[in-house]
Parts: structure tokens; C-alpha cells; sequence
DNA sequence: CTTATTGCAAAGGCTTTGCAGGATT
DNA sequence: AATCCTGCAAAGCCTTTGCAATAAG
């Protein structure tokens, strides 16, 4: 049987609210800050368990460590080629269905140039 | 200056015909059987060159071992939950464009159950 | 009291890299 | 001859895991 922990629901709580899909390092780092000895495989155990139960979600971009997401309703993610940033994008596929195949979800991730990179032009 | 290698070459042709997207341990095994002493560093900065040159392509699904992609025309991707295949799918996404955001290129993944796997009802 | 969970550190998997010898131009 | 590329092995990065101690129920 499942336990409540300090710990878990610390990292749930970091997932929860920080909105900038956040890798193990960067919960740990964060979780720090309030639980001083928390450990580094104590974050990667809770952010797996809790992708399990379904209370977070896994994301993966590029062979970058892992990262993880907090927004549980379907929707996409539009990344800036330029300065890395992932943001959460509204679902634009309207049918996600395949002939002959049963669709059960689907993963959409657009690449391009976010509006703050655009007006920098760095 | 770059040259021409066996090594790379045959690594190159390997991805190119081989349509199961296969990791660079794939790579290395087929790779061994016409080049017996051809080492698995080499497979992988190989790989990784020829994905710079966009000879060919690297793709991830999960946080499995990266995958290469000789399909160079957009595609997309269904990922069968049962049996683990990937396969090329058409594209599906008319107008990958999003309000205020410069859009280069997307990347769209089913997920569901492939056709063999529905009639095989394990 | 029972056992899920933790912190720590070691191990694991995949990938990259330093090096000296070999191949290509 | 110049230097790109290779094989080998060691190192690196991210993640998982074994263990004894701790904490939750």
C-alpha cells in the first residue's frame, strides 16, 4: 500500500506548479531550497511513481535529460529552437485517428521561434 | 574537410535500408556481419554525423536508446503500445502553423495498437 | 509492529571522448 | 604529408538500485 511522504508530495507540489516541464535536477534543486537532505534519488523514485499513478506526466524532448509536466489535460507543446523554452499549447488536431489502426493518444510537439526570440533578434 | 569512410558509409546504407528505426546497438550488430571489427564508438559518431549532415535522421520515443531514421521527407510516426514497432505514417497535419509563433517543423507521434497486434488478441 | 520510503553511494545503461595508429586525400 | 577517421577503452551523464535506517499507518 501507498504511503504519503514529505517527499513525494513535495515533488508533486514542485511538478505541480512550475510550468516550465522541469527536469530531476531541476525539482531536486528546487526541493532543496524547503527540504535541505532530500536526495537526488528520492526526486527520480517520486517523479517516476507519480508519472505511474498518472498524477504527473513524463516528457521527453531530444536526448536531453527527462522532463516532466504537470498539466495533465491533453495538449501539445510548442518548443523555441533558440532559447530551448517548452510551452503548452491548446490541442489543434482535431481527429487524432489512423485508417485500420486503434489511436489511443498521440504526442505533438511544433519547433520554431517563440514571440519573445522573434522580437529579440538575437 | 570530411572523407569517405567505409565505416560511415555502411553505417549510412544500413539506417537508409533498414525501415524499423533501428538504435545504434541495431546498427552495430548489422554493421558487425559485413565489418567484423568495426567498433560501436565509431557506429555512434556516425550516426551522429550523418544526422548533422541530415543525411539521415535521429528520432526518440520514450527514454528508450535513440533511434535513426533514414525517411529524410516529413513524416509521422504510430507507435504500436503492444508490440513496441514504429512505423512511417503519411503526413496527417494540414497546417502546422500557431498564432504568433514562427512554426519550422513539428513532430507528430501516434500511439495505439498496430494492426498485427489487434488480430493477434494476446 | 509492519513495511513503504528515505538518504547514501554504488552500479547501470547509453553515449561520448582521448589517444595513438591507420586510412584518405 | 596533412589530417580525418578508426578501434579501443576509459570517462561521462542521467537514472536506477541495494542497503540499512527511518517514518507512516
Amino acid at each position: 500500500m501507498q504511503r504519503l511522504s514529505k517527499q513525494r508530495e513535495l515533488v508533486y507540489f514542485i511538478v505541480k506548479q512550475t510550468n516550465t516541464h522541469p527536469t530531476a535536477e531541476e525539482v531536486y534543486q528546487i526541493a532543496r531550497k524547503s527540504m535541505p537532505n532530500i536526495s537526488l534519488g528520492t526526486v527520480y523514485r517520486n517523479l517516476r511513481q507519480l508519472s505511474a499513478e498518472g498524477r504527473i506526466r513524463e516528457v521527453q524532448f531530444g536526448s536531453a535529460p527527462d522532463r516532466f509536466d504537470g498539466m495533465l489535460n491533453i495538449h501539445e507543446h510548442f518548443i523555441c529552437t533558440r532559447c530551448g523554452g517548452v510551452s503548452d499549447i491548446a490541442p489543434t488536431l482535431i481527429n487524432p485517428t489512423l485508417p485500420g489502426k486503434i489511436v489511443s493518444t498521440y504526442r505533438l510537439d511544433y519547433f520554431g521561434v517563440c514571440e519573445t526570440c522573434t522580437s529579440k533578434k538575437c
